[in-house]
Parts: C-alpha cells; structure tokens; sequence
DNA sequence: AGCTATTTGTCCGTATGTATG
DNA sequence: ACATACATACGGACAAATAGC
C-alpha cells in the first residue's frame, strides 16, 4: 500500500469535485489561499495539487485572476471521406507482446453500448504490452464478448495474436470501423508500464473492430508512447 | 520578449546539454545539489527544471539513486495496409479560422525534402488558428512553394481556404501521401494560442498533400488540444 | 486614465521522510 | 547501519498580472 502525499490527495479530492458538477467548466476555483486554509496546509502543498491537474489538462491558472476549470471534452469529427484502417498484426513489425492481464467479468456500459450488447454481459477482456526491440511501445486493452467467443480466451493465451484468435473463433476477416484519436498524459500506471515519465505525452487510439456483416467484434484501446512513436500512415 | 524564469533556463540549459549528448540516454545526471551550487541557485529552483524536463520525458528520477536520461524518441512505422486519409476541409465542420501569418520565406532542409524543392527555394507559410464555437481547437502550418504557386499568399488571405486557393492555382484535387501522428506536449507558445496550459497534451499530425499527379503541393502541421478533441474517424 | 487590493508565479531557506547503494 | 539523494511539506518574501474601484 503505497502511502499517498497529501499534494496528491488533495488533487483528487478537487479532481473528484470537478467530476461531480461542484465545479463547472469556466469556473473559478477557490484561491489558493482559500484551498490551503480548506485543507489545512501549506499554499505550497495547494499549488503542487494545482500544478498536477493544470498538467492534466483539467484547470488553468491565470495569474492575478485565479485558477479555472476548463472546458470539457468534446468530440471532433473529421467526416466521412476519412479513413483510418489501423492493424497492427499486419504492420509485421511487432516482434513482442508481453499480456498482463486475461480475464472474464461483466462489461460496462460503455463496452457494452460499443460492441451492440446488454450491459453486465461478461467479456473477455486481454490487457498487455507492445514490445519494439524490447521497448515498450504501447498498452493495449480488448474487449470480446465472452457469450459469442466462448473459448477466446485460451486461444489469446497461447496464440498471442487477436487476428488468430478470432479467425479460430470463425471470424476469418474484420474491418476498423471507426477509431477515436486522442492525445493523454501517462497515469502512473501507464507511466510504470511504459516505462516513461508520469506525465508524458500518450497517443490514445480507440476503435471497434467488426466483422463483414458489420457487427462489433472487438472494442479496443492502445495507448502509445507519444514521444517515442510516430505513427505513420502512408496511403 | 518575455522575461524567461530561472527554473526554465536551467531545464533549456540541461536539455541542450542532453541534446549536444554531454549526457546520453542511460546516464546519471549531476545531483540536485550539484546543479544549485553550478548555476548558483536553490535547489528547489533546479527541481522545478528538473521536473519539467521529466514531464518532457526526458529525464526520469529515482529517489535515493539520481536522475537519470531517458532513451531517445524513434519512429514507429505502421504499415502500408494502414490508411489516414484527412481532409479538414471536408469535414465542413470549421466554422472559423484566424490567420496568425502569412509569409514568404526560404525553406528548410525538411520543408524542401517533404515538397521536392531545393534547399533555400522560398516557400508560401501559411499559420493559423482553428476554431469551434469560439473555441481554440488547433494551430496549423501549411508550406507550399512559392514558384510554383505565385500568387497563393493573396488569394489564402481573402479566401481563408486551403483547397479553394489550390483550386484557384489550377490543383483541383490534392490528395494525403502520408501522415505522421504524435502526441507532444504543449510548448509556452502553443498554450498561448490554445489557451491552454504549458505541458497540455498535443497531438501533432504531420501530413504531406500531393496533386493527382503525386506531386507534393503541401506540406502541413496540425497541432490539436489533446484533451479537448478527439479525432474521430469513421470508415 | 490611474491606483489598489487580490491572486498567481517565482525563488529562497529549512526540516523531515523515504528509497537507494 | 550508514551516508547519499530525491520527495514532501512548511515558512517567508517579492514580482507580475489581473480585477475592481
């Protein structure tokens, strides 16, 4: 159990706050002044809370004025006539994969609205690391339907291949059919895996996988080391 | 010109030194102490240096050990079956665009490599702001030659679109060779522009246009607040 | 316009805790 | 066990930008 300081407990507390609608995007915070006194300490124990989440991306300071929350995230879309058909299998060029985690539970809401079933539903889901030259170059997560796949599971374990795996569940092709791209900030556990920074660039990619009759058949995730990979896309 | 902090001085100072490869990846920068008593300053001053440098990924610090480089960035080639096809204009989702400059200059060595132009051939550069809803979304960059192109500087000015004043200059059509994309981190200028704070999460896509000939006509920059959008892509 | 109080930014000094070697 | 080195927290002081009068 790693003790947790008390700058970093306190950004979670505001985190948490913020989260909740107590404080709105636009708005201001209390001063710093205000927040050490709140919270008992230091300003300067406020202003390391403070300059955790301005790194995050959740307030800005403005000197003089005070400290806001920003604007919520929104969608961006690029339109129809963009493509992007990512598949990693047939880059050819991912000599390792390191899993961290295969297990079966319930799916969220949100997993569940993305590969079209009823939520609680159990998934499979495969969790691991990327590997260039013995680099880690990204963390991945999928996400199956456990009812659908039945025996996905062991064929992930052994033949570390999700292309494999499914065309021996009877899925012999699938197509990206959408994929979200965001820039993040390594957590601490991404950064531990990654083995960069807290705080480094990530390029987070989302996307839905689904076979040629268009239903969802995988839901995954890949976060990539920003400043130490460019993904290049020739067409 | 703004007054740059001393702590911001010091990391340029480290991250120069790191860059001419006084230290290499792997190597175990000087100690704290050691580098308050070089550049005569608190020791705290040469941690809030250092902890931008490691926000950067560049260095990485493991308390009683030191602090220590961090491996160089390398590309990550993707593949061939990939496809990104982007074309802001076509997403008819730019409601406003604020030119910052318009210029005419000689280009660098990569410019003249990305357009098939000799070194020092003056270039069209064409900077500015996207925005959403009153919003910063994106700077972008956009080279085109200028011998080519003679007069696209004017006709950029009052038509405020890429494609139109290609269109004008006889390049009906462009299409995307390739693109690169990145997350990076915020620099002081870019945060300025986006509003939003120095270290935000960027993602940077780098692309380069060709008419239908395959002749590069443009070669552009795009910078997106990471946490404020998200690319979409929908295949 | 100026002026003033407020608020964040920077820098210093000190003390103590915690992991490393 | 010990010295070293980074991590955290406290305190004070002044500068710089902002907001309100």
């Amino acid at each position: 159990m790693a003790k947790t300081s008390v700058w970093r407990s306190i950004a979670n507390a505001l985190t948490a706050e913020i989260a909740a609608g107590h404080y709105r995007p636009g708005d201001k915070l209390p001063t710093e002044a205000e927040l050490a006194s709140r919270f008992g300490v230091n300003r300067h124990t406020v202003r390391r809370a403070l300059q955790d989440m301005q790194e995050q991306g959740l307030t800005h300071a403005r000197r003089g004025a005070g400290v806001f929350v920003l604007a919520e995230p929104t969608d961006y879309p690029i339109g129809k006539r963009v493509r992007f058909h990512q598949n990693l299998e047939a880059a050819g060029r991912m000599p390792a994969k390191r899993i961290l985690t295969l297990q079966t539970r319930p799916c969220d809401k949100e997993e569940a609205g993305a590969l079209q079933i009823a939520a609680g539903t159990p998934v499979h889901v495969y969790e691991g690391l990327s590997l260039a030259d013995n680099i880690a170059i990204a963390i991945f997560r999928s996400v199956f339907s456990a009812e659908r796949f039945p025996g996905l599971l062991g064929d992930l374990d052994h033949m570390k291949s999700v292309t494999r795996a499914l065309a021996a569940a009877g899925v012999k092709d699938y197509t990206r059919a959408s994929t979200r791209l965001t820039a993040k900030l390594a957590t601490a556990t991404q950064a531990l895996h990654l083995n960069v920074a807290e705080g480094a660039p990530i390029l987070r990619t989302v996307g839905i996988n689904v076979d040629p009759d268009g239903c969802p058949v995988e839901y995954g995730h890949t976060w990539f080391v920003g400043d130490r990979i460019t993904l290049v896309v020739e067409g």
